[in-house]
DNA sequence: TTGATATAAAACCATTTGGTTGTATATAAT
DNA sequence: ATTATATACAACCAAATGGTTTTATATCAA
């Protein structure tokens, strides 16, 4: 077994921001280079790579070097963490028909 | 139709915070007043109140005043978006199965 | 009425956050 | 070899965050 690895951003706090979650979906098409991310967003390349750092470090994207270039991909299994936390108010839905249909309609939503 | 209702806190920074993500499983067991609560955590009871005003901006608690004292329920309706938001990345899962499996897992965990 | 209790509100503070610009370095293209 | 590209890294900055203490106000209890 290795480090306990102690995550200094969690999931929650990296989803927080606004930019950071457009990246995620962003990233959902495929792996890019921090310029192609670069050209979605109206700030600096730098501040762009803050985020994927703050994104790397709570584990939602991997990073792999190609020539010159940093090329970074989507890794959502974190995401679950949200998933797990979520489903403790599940009982606040009248019942799991209900949670259930829930579901199928924010996937839908989504599409 | 009323305001577009600009809030200044959304869910995902209001439940950033674990001290606050606490407070919400702590209000899932009913409604309680600002010192109830307070009594659970290691910082001041303005501390506190701060917290549940994000929280409140946010949409995630409702408050009521009774006597003296300013009583805090949940309201987990909000937490919906978390939800819509995360099963964009559903497609991720092996397949709609295991997204279900996942779902059920998760939801045995919380109990 | 005199305290005690529950809370709000204001002022303050250190750290974190989300951004910038400027400089340096490795790789690729001409 | 020279130039252009992709990125990293450091320094800086204003605003937001998460906390504190102090002061004030309303309500309940004796």
């Amino acid at each position: 077994m290795g480090e306990p690895q102690v995550k200094k951003h969690d999931v929650f706090q990296a989803i927080a921001d606004p930019s950071r979650r457009r990246m995620l979906k962003l990233l959902a098409d495929g792996e890019m280079p921090i310029t192609t991310i670069s050209g979605h967003f109206p700030m600096s390349r730098t501040a762009v790579s803050k985020h994927l750092r703050i994104l790397s470090e709570a584990g939602l994207v991997k990073e792999r070097k190609v020539g010159r270039e940093n090329r970074f991909r989507l890794d959502p299994e974190p995401l679950s963490e949200l998933q797990q936390w979520y489903s403790y108010f599940d009982r606040f839905w009248e019942n799991k028909m209900a949670a259930l249909q829930h579901l199928v309609e924010s996937a839908e939503a989504a599409k």
